[in-house]
DNA sequence: CAAACAGGTTTGTAATACAAACCACAGAAA
DNA sequence: TTTCTGTGGTTTGTATTACAAACCTGTTTG
């Protein structure tokens, strides 16, 4: 067996579930999303997107601002360096396994 | 955002799973293998092998026949037909994902 | 006979993901 | 002014897991 096949074993945990994929592939996109934009795009409840933000944030491959918009509060989050380029990582992996199987 | 993205929150958990994503995938080029050879390639212990074999099993994905070679046990395991379609799906679903971010 | 190997199953644990409930605060509506 | 909605979360509970390690049965080999 190829190698590439079995290199999916030691793909990203923390991209590999779906629900963080989307918020990244997302985030890979925009730049930057307000917290609210991000739960609507991802389908997800705000317990669980808080939840995966704050793995990814700790993981340094997202970095987020709380600031205000007027007195309202607005949570802007964007990908870091790490992040770009472990999604980017990712992708060429599952890009590799799929060719090779 | 492309609906393409957000679908892979319905990919299939099952092969999603990379452990099991190998399994399938060497059973998917192989056609049949047995016990000790799916192990050492997909690089799992037994328990965890046979404990993703059931799950395969139960699912329909796989086949396994217990026969004997003389009278040491022999297991062998395939994937039946809805399981190299899910696997073709899988696969599918990725590549939609990764051409589309 | 004893040790090692084939081919597993069972058990235990730790880490999840996810949903649902809860909370604080602001602005709009009635 | 009371109420409702929206923002932006945290906490809690549950159920599912993946994985490792122990266990087991039988066979072959030294």
């Amino acid at each position: 067996m190829s190698d590439d096949i079995r290199s999916i074993s030691n793909v990203d945990r923390l991209l590999h579930e779906p629900s963080r994929t989307i918020i990244v592939a997302i985030l890979y996109a925009v730049e930057s999303a307000d917290f609210l934009y991000l739960q609507r795009e991802a389908g997800l409840t705000k317990g669980n997107l808080s939840a995966h933000l704050s793995k990814l944030e700790a993981a340094g491959y997202v970095k987020i601002e709380k600031t205000y918009k007027g007195r309202i509060p607005l949570t802007l989050c964007e990908l870091t360096e790490d992040g770009r380029k472990a999604f980017e990582d990712y992708r060429k992996q599952l890009q590799s396994f799929i060719d090779n199987v």
